[in-house]
RNA sequence: GCCGGGAUGGCAGAGUGGAUAACGCGCAGGCCUUGAGAGUCUGUGGACCUUUAGGUCCGCAUGGGUUCGAAUCCCAUUCCCGGCGCCA
């Protein structure tokens, strides 16, 4: 959410930058909600006039109570003003909530260096790293490989679940765990402290964690509660301290979260059915940093390297790309995303995602900082967020670049201690 | 799920139908002091208008209701605590 306060002071400035994202609806949003506030800033002062008047009248009641005087023509005039007071009143809230509405759906600012681009084709590689594995065989991809091994299952899960579900058996779960356990240290050792979020949420908390727009595509609700499946543990570790002040000494406060993700993927029909790419459950360990404003842009950068650290360990060949303005999404300020080789594929494909969301969650969650306790507060924190490990998207990797000629899978050296110290997966 | 208790500023906590939501802690500033501390004075919820100063309204979990007037009375909802029940 941006702050009213700017979009008052300096309305050329955040039109400029919204003009950015290439889509048109947000100035129109910006203008009306600039026309709306005004209106409701003059409205609000005549309300306030209002009830100052019938404050005045019912004092008077009570003085003239006390020294035993007739009250009933005070009465009269206090209660002429109530149908004026009430009407405007509506007129008022429905201004405010209409104005909230519109806060809630633009998106936040962008920093300066994000690439103007309407899709992911205009996402700008960063950097590049890792050789592209050669094979002199013909390869396969990752569900033949997974289905061969017996570690993947998909058509039983699309029995028991339907589509985008899938069985992790045997190997396939001690990976699933290895890659927990590996990211978990990766994670302590810089300094993350550990968390495992509820996986279910309520609606307040939600819409302050991620667009409105976003619920109904993305979002499991369960049939009569108030609460939602958890997309990423980012949702649940941001609303961890909603409606709280922290203190500066501190921040920056870095959590690694655990859990299972849950995502409709409503809208992404036809892109990636096949396999565990993208499912409706897969688990991740997610790095995430509650900040002051100073430190975000500094930390934002560390975080791309704690989880190009991860990629480098595991040995797996990536490139990075500044994500631009048409596929930033809603909450980022700026964006990057790490995408893996896939041989099969023969593309590189998203596996980690890095966001600096500025103060745009912290405001809607109202999240403040303060020097120290009693202090007054500072203002809003800055909160980021990256992928450490999404566990689903970097099995299909591992199969897919560490496979061998007759199928067998060459398990990551770092992950070895975490899978009895086995070095292939073997039919 | 049932019964009971509760929700007031950054924190603790009074106020049970009538003007400014008390006192305190913390924090900020002034005075005092070589400095720190102690002491002392002032300030310390939000919004809007006007801005040198100031003015007005809102705010006691949320939403309704009663009343000229509600933190206070009534109804509903949410959350927290305790007890009982159920349960991995």
């Amino acid at each position: 959410m941006l702050d009213i306060k700017l979009i008052r002071e300096r309305p050329t400035f955040v039109k400029n930058n919204l003009s950015r994202r290439g889509n048109p609806e947000f100035i129109e949003m910006l203008d009306k909600l600039i026309a709306l506030d005004k209106k409701w800033r003059l409205d609000l002062t005549e309300l306030n006039k209002l009830r100052h008047k019938r404050k005045k009248a019912t004092n008077e009641i009570a003085s003239l109570k006390k020294i035993n005087k007739d009250i009933s023509n005070s009465i009269k005039k206090a209660k002429n003003l109530d149908g004026l007071i009430e009407n405007l009143e509506k007129e008022v809230v429905v201004e405010k909530k209409k104005i909230k509405e519109y806060l809630l759906k633009i998106p936040n600012l962008l920093h300066e260096t994000v690439p103007i681009g309407l899709d992911e084709n205009k996402n700008v590689q960063l950097k590049k790293w890792g050789e592209i594995p050669n094979f002199d065989y013909a390869i396969k991809n990752h569900i033949e490989l997974g289905t061969k091994l017996q570690i993947i299952d998909i058509k039983r899960a699309g029995k028991v679940a339907g589509s985008r579900f899938f069985y992790l058996k045997g190997s396939g779960v001690l990976i699933d765990l290895a890659l927990i356990n590996f990211a978990i240290k990766e994670m302590t050792n810089k300094g993350f402290e550990l968390v495992e979020p509820p996986y279910l949420m309520r609606r307040e908390a939600y819409q302050g964690a991620t667009a409105l727009a976003d619920f109904e595509d993305v979002l499991y609700k369960i049939e009569n509660e108030n609460l939602y499946l958890i997309a990423t543990s980012e949702h649940p570790l941001v609303a961890m301290f909603m409606k709280e002040v922290i203190e500066e000494k501190n921040l920056p406060l870095k959590i690694a979260g655990i859990s299972p993700c849950f995502r409709k993927e409503a809208g992404s029909h036809g892109k990636d059915t096949r396999g565990i790419f993208r499912t409706h459950q897969f688990n991740k360990i997610e790095q995430f940093i509650f900040c002051t404003p100073e430190q975000s842009w500094l930390l934002h950068e560390e975080l791309l390297s704690n989880a190009e650290d991860i990629m480098k360990k595991i040995g797996l060949p990536y490139r990075v790309v500044n994500v631009c303005t048409g596929d930033i999404g809603t909450v980022a300020a700026k964006k990057f995303d790490i995408e893996v080789w896939m041989p099969a594929q023969n593309a590189y494909r998203e596996i980690v995602s890095c966001s600096n969301c500025t103060e745009y969650q912290s405001r809607r969650l109202d999240i403040r900082y303060r020097e120290k306790e009693g202090a007054p507060v500072k203002g809003f924190v800055h909160t980021l967020n990256s992928t450490a490990i999404a566990t689903g998207r970097m099995i299909v990797a591992i199969l897919e670049n560490f496979q061998q000629e007759d199928g067998s899978i060459i398990i990551p050296e770092v992950l070895r201690e975490y899978m009895g110290n086995i070095k292939k997966i073997n039919l």
